[in-house]
DNA sequence: CCGGAGCATCGACCAGTATCGATGGTGTGA
DNA sequence: TCACACCATCGATACTGGTCGATGCTCCGG
């Protein structure tokens, strides 16, 4: 799993692979984060902070090859379709899920390690 | 992988110790979360999902005894009083600080074990 | 070629919240 | 007792973000 220390820094103000923050290390309670550490670690915490897109996540976890797709999970949250579009989307985003479309369906998968990254970056070192 | 155990239920709509949410078990990648246990996490991640918060925790890790007093926390981020304040009472209210006032000066501490618990939960088993 | 199913995007609405200035409460030292 | 330092609370403001209905896109089957 990674280890690239800051590697992003890569000049975005960029979206996508949020996760990998710190990868390897800095965690939480070991000297004072800087700010952009900071921004980076409340960026993919933000993005699973969030009743309906942690029981995605759980969903999609105990799935099969942990991967589902949209129309398997529209119907245990009861939200709407749309609604259940945009938080796979943030998910994906933040470096959570990966899309593959197969057909005329949408599947969605975890990312190995993605969650045990920012698990590690929250728990003590 | 397991761990299923969805261990409170505490009756509680409560706040505070939103922290032992599953305390023991069920992370998040192990048969779908009810939808009550989706609440509590996403209660204690939204918790730490902010910049200034991950600082103010990360600042008080580093500090001795794991304590700091709101004075030294004023001035390293460059945020208003009030508002280090209001941090500090929404990181206290999910319990992941406490507050102990000696003299005219507040100090607050991490309370042992509660970030790790919240790592756990969000962690493959 | 056409109709429909599966998803994504858009625009809008509303709730929650981060931040601030001002103020109040409470200790300490002169 | 008084003035001041430290901190919490309050009221107001602006922004972020979750949700929905409507719509657009793409793939499949007839």
């Amino acid at each position: 799993m990674v280890n690239i220390c800051y590697s992003l820094r890569m000049s975005a103000p960029t979206l996508l692979p949020v996760v990998d923050v710190g990868a390897c290390c800095a965690p939480l309670a070991r000297d004072a984060m800087t700010q952009s550490q900071a921004d980076d670690l409340a960026r993919s915490l933000k993005a699973i902070a969030d009743p309906a897109r942690l029981r995605l996540l759980s969903i999609i976890a105990a799935s099969e090859g942990q991967e589902a797709c949209v129309c398997d999970l529209t119907e245990p949250l009861d939200i709407g379709q749309p609604t259940v579009s945009h938080h796979l989307k943030v998910l994906t985003d933040a470096g959570f899920l990966t899309r593959s479309k197969r057909g005329t369906w949408a599947y969605f998968a975890l990312v190995p390690g993605a969650l045990d990254s920012v698990s590690r970056l929250v728990a003590s070192p």
